[in-house]
Order: C-alpha cells, then sequence, then structure tokens
DNA sequence: GACAGCATGTAATGAGTTACATGATTAA
DNA sequence: TTAATCATGTAACTCATTACATGCTGTC
C-alpha cells in the first residue's frame, strides 16, 4: 500500500521536512509553514491539511487522532519509508526558482498608468521588504544568541537566512531609487531627461551594481 | 455585453498590457510574453490563447481572423473599452510579490541531504542567474544604442531592468559563497566550526549586506 | 521526400486558493 | 456573557500546467 504514490509534489515534500524536525498536530505544521517557508515556498494554509492526508495515505507519515476538549486533533509523525522518500527527494533534480512581482508588471506596463499608480506599486514592494526585515531581525538575534528552537540548523538556516535578509534589503534598496525617479515625473509619458537617466540607470546596474557614478 | 467581465486575472491584464504596444498574432503574444514578462509573471504558454479569446468576450480587444497558408492565425488588437479597462486595474491595488525558491527550500530542508546534493541545488540558482544575465546583457546594449523595439519605454522598462539585472548578480554572488561554504562540508551534520561560521554569516548579512569581515 | 523546427492550437488533469463553518479559549 | 481570536477543518471553484495534435516551411 505504501510506497503506491499519486505523484508527489514539492509542497507534499515541504511538508514532510517540517514533520523531519519532529511530530506535530496540524495546527503546528500551519505555524511552521508561516514561519520557515512564507518567503522561500508560500502555499495557503487549507492546503497543509491536504498534503499530510496524502502523506499518511503514501505511508510517509502517521497520524495520531487525539481530542482537545470536543474536537478533534491531529498529531503526525514522519515514518522511516518517509525519511528515505525525503532523501531520495533531495537527491533529484531540484525545483527552479520562479519570482512573481506585481510591482514590476505594473511598471512595465505603466504607460497607461499615472505616476501615483507606480509610486504605489513600489510601495508594495517596499512594505514587503519591510515585513522581511522585520521578520528577520529577532531572528537574526535568536540565533546569535542561541536560543533558536532550531539552533542545532543553523549551519543550514544561515544560508537561508543569508539570502532572504539581503534581499529583502535589496529590494527596499530599489523601491529608494525606483522612487526617488518617478517622483520627478508628472505624467508617464516619454521625455529627453527621462531618457538620459534611463540609460544611465542601465549603465549603473550592468556596471555590477556599483552605486550611480558621481560626477565629482 | 462587453463589460460584463467573469473575473479578469492579473494574467489577463498582462496580455492586454502588452496589446497596449499594438496588435498581434498569438504567436507574436507567446514570444513578446517570453520576453518580456518571462521573469517577472511566467506563465505556460498555452495559458495565453486562453486569455486572449477572454479579453475578446470580454470586449476588451478584437480577434481578427486570417489565414497562413490553409491554417488560421488570429491577430489580437486591444480596444477602446481595453485600454480604460488598463487603465482602471492600474489605479487598482498592486498584486504582491511571491517567489518560489526551490534550491533555498533544498537547502532548508537539507538535514537529510548529502553535501553534494545542496551543491547541486545552489547550482540550480546559478544557472537561473546566468540565464537572466545572458539575456539582459545583450538587451542592455540595444537599449544604450537606442534601437530596442521598444525605446520609446526604456524610462519604464529601465526601472524593472534595473530590478531583473541587478537580481541576477545578487543571485550569482549569493551562489558563489553558499558554494565555497558547501564544498568545505563533509556532510550536513551540525558542527562547531560550521555553526561560528553561520553566526558569522548572520552577522554580516544584518550589517547592511557588507561583505565579510576581514580580520586584518 | 523526409526531417527538423516553427506556428497554432485543444483536452485532460491537477494544484492551489478563497470562502465558509464551527469549536475552544481568553479577556473585557 | 459577549466579543475576539485562536484552532481545525471542508467544499467549491479556477487558474495553470502538461501532454498531445497537427499544419506549414525550409533544407539536405
Amino acid at each position: 500500500m505504501a510506497g503506491v504514490n499519486p505523484r508527489l509534489t514539492t509542497t507534499t515534500y515541504a511538508i514532510l521536512g517540517q514533520l523531519g524536525w519532529g511530530e506535530q498536530t496540524t495546527y503546528e505544521l500551519v505555524k511552521a509553514m508561516g514561519r520557515n517557508l512564507r518567503f522561500i515556498w508560500p502555499r495557503a494554509e487549507s492546503r497543509i491539511y491536504e498534503e499530510a492526508r496524502r502523506l499518511v495515505s503514501s505511508g510517509l507519515a502517521t497520524a495520531r487522532e487525539g481530542r482537545s476538549g470536543r474536537r478533534r486533533r491531529t498529531t503526525y509523525a514522519i515514518t522511516e519509508e518517509g525519511r528515505q522518500a525525503l532523501r531520495n527527494w533531495l537527491a533529484g533534480e531540484p525545483e527552479g526558482i520562479a519570482l512573481e512581482h506585481g510591482p514590476l508588471l505594473r511598471i512595465l506596463l505603466g504607460r497607461q498608468a499615472r505616476p501615483e499608480d507606480l509610486l504605489a506599486a513600489v510601495r508594495v514592494a517596499r512594505e514587503h521588504a519591510e515585513k522581511m526585515l522585520a521578520v528577520g531581525a529577532p531572528l537574526a538575534q535568536e540565533y546569535l544568541d542561541g536560543r533558536h528552537a532550531q539552533q542545532q540548523e543553523v549551519h543550514l538556516r544561515s544560508l537561508t537566512f543569508d539570502y532572504l535578509y539581503r534581499w529583502a534589503l535589496f529590494n527596499r534598496d530599489w523601491a529608494d531609487r525606483t522612487e526617488a525617479e518617478l517622483r520627478r515625473w508628472r505624467d508617464t509619458e516619454p521625455g529627453a531627461a527621462k531618457h538620459r537617466r534611463a540609460l544611465q540607470r542601465i549603465r549603473d546596474a550592468v556596471n555590477h551594481g556599483l552605486p550611480p557614478a558621481r560626477a565629482a
């Protein structure tokens, strides 16, 4: 019965990986997904219930029915077969990278927009960055103080932290630069000065991301 | 008839925005999506056929049936109502940012992996970055030479270019750092030296992304 | 005269989201 | 004792992908 897996997805393995850190109730899984995977593999909470059932029906996890008051509560635990499946998955071909970036899309299509519409898009990007920083800063302190719940995994987690925290800074910087440009616009029409600054912006980016060249 | 829109999605508006630059056959739309939106709003090609029909049935675009040999070929053009819809959409609440990052996911769950598995994940991230740079570099030259097909939109496009090119550099840098760390590992177990370097990595990231502090 | 690759789609399936529902706990 | 919020799930729907199919064009 176990092993006849009806096509497990990356999301399934993401849940399975969470269970690798110890047994969890569904609610704990939901919260853990929010903490750990929100920024690298975002999924709706409701998905988790379905995936957990799938793990059980594939023999990769066990479900223990419990009670809290009159409500049922399910606790999941990974099985030995589950660990093996996790190892196999990790040994296979990695998934790629996909970015969906609403603000960039709106700017690219922004010819019919007003400058304030594009500023609103930039604001969304900035808020996203600020939220990541607000999550990341206290997290960093926990690691540095040695009191994070997964402290013994910090050699791995520091690698993802490195990416995410710096990406947040990256997004904020872009929002700063872009907002400064858009604030100079009265409309979204082309123009000679805009064109000149645009080419300089492209040069700056290609020149290895150095800060804008200052004419001394 | 037109205007009774059955819930248009962001993808629909992305296509509509493409049509804003001039009428296109379905095939041209597919290619344009690949060039312009691949990295900020990725969608399967087959999606485009469906969305284009939706635009027509909503009155936002017109379809002209043509022939190439005995096969039919459809050319789409935006309507005035479509332009208005585009403006309304741009004036509304922007979509957010969502990143799906397979390599990061695998590293986070990498305790059951071998170091070479994680190196394979890093390689995927690096290849993604290299591909973006390979697309971006000639594109930059086109803009700088003033010969890009949408040259008159460079004031907008430079803003998205700024983001994407630098993000590619960002990804490559992360891949370099991470690969250097992983090459020192014999396994994915915790360890005192790994722990020390991990904390330093976190400090470096929080210290505003400065390059690793060198003990002089 | 066939093979490769470009051009143009359709059908089936599934992954994922949104909306809803309801029980338990805590604070006012 | 109400309201808020935490905890736990289900149902309906749809967006999106994968796989397939077929015609056209140039070239060897």
